[in-house]
DNA sequence: GTTCTAGAAC
DNA sequence: GTTCTAGAAC
């Protein structure tokens, strides 16, 4: 099932739902939202353009295409896959609570050079663990600051430069984005070098657990905070009931 | 993605 | 010698 256009597939449904639920995580007028087949976090979602007139099919197939397509129909579309990452964001960290107790990052962006035909926009939360991350090329097509990850907000900047900008940034030349993922393996939290993929991975586990325990221990700093000023409320109101015949109570 | 192979690591 | 890993071919 895994060829290169079963994402334009996907896309190409009138009718989305007809698609089994481990596919679709659900759908708008404009995008459909589906569980990557192929996690490389913990979360991994594609937000999927549909087609939707004026733009095509060819239009759509991949950034490069649509970032020549018409420039205000290519910003809508891009308009319209924020928004629904925005809510993926939102689902993701109320799993995040769910699940582990604490919320991390989410990253949202493209690859310059996609893999599968059909505009489709990550959303991955920020630790790279998971057993579908096997390789290099997975590992560094996702590396935050590697260059082939282009985060979204990234991308809708360069329509806010100057034209020359968009018009140079649009290339998205296989030559030029490629040669990316074979650098050396690098932790993209701490920046240490890694010599191989079970050394990062083994690595990437003990950054994510310092991440959960880091996050645990400001929740738990936070709820401290919270209950040390009801607890001086309470105090007060005790106190002003009780100062109350002396008829002080609003100097406390 | 999977399969295959060469070379490294043990 | 066996196992592991990366990279190329498909």
């Amino acid at each position: 099932m895994s060829n290169l256009t079963i994402l334009r597939s996907y896309a190409q449904k009138a009718h989305p739902e007809t698609l089994p639920p481990s596919v679709l995580l659900g759908f708008s007028d404009k995008t459909l939202t589906i569980f990557d087949a192929y996690p490389k976090s913990v979360f991994h979602f594609l937000i999927l353009p549909r087609i939707r007139p004026p733009l095509t099919v060819f239009d759509l197939a991949s950034l490069r295409t649509l970032l020549k397509a018409d420039k205000a129909h290519a910003r809508s579309v891009l308009d319209a896959l924020s928004e629904e990452a925005e809510k993926t964001k939102r689902l993701i960290r109320e799993e995040m609570g769910k699940r582990y107790g604490y919320e991390w990052d989410i990253w949202t962006g493209f690859h310059a050079v996609p893999s599968m035909e059909h505009l489709h926009l990550h959303v991955l939360s920020a630790d790279l663990c998971s057993p579908s991350m096997r390789h290099k090329k997975h590992y560094n097509s996702f590396h935050p600051t590697r260059g082939f990850f282009l985060p979204l907000e990234d991308v809708r900047g360069w329509f806010d430069a100057e034209p020359s900008y968009l018009e140079t940034m649009r290339e998205l030349k296989k030559s030029a984005y490629e040669p990316l993922l074979k650098e050396d393996l690098a932790c993209w939290r701490c920046g240490a070098a890694m010599k191989n993929m079970p050394t990062l991975k083994a690595h990437l586990q003990e950054e994510w657990e310092k991440e959960e325990k880091a996050q645990k221990a400001k929740l738990q700093r936070k709820r401290k905070r919270e209950e040390v000023p009801e607890d001086a409320a309470e105090k007060k109101s005790r106190l002003s009931t009780a100062a109350l015949p002396c008829g002080e109570s609003d100097t406390v």
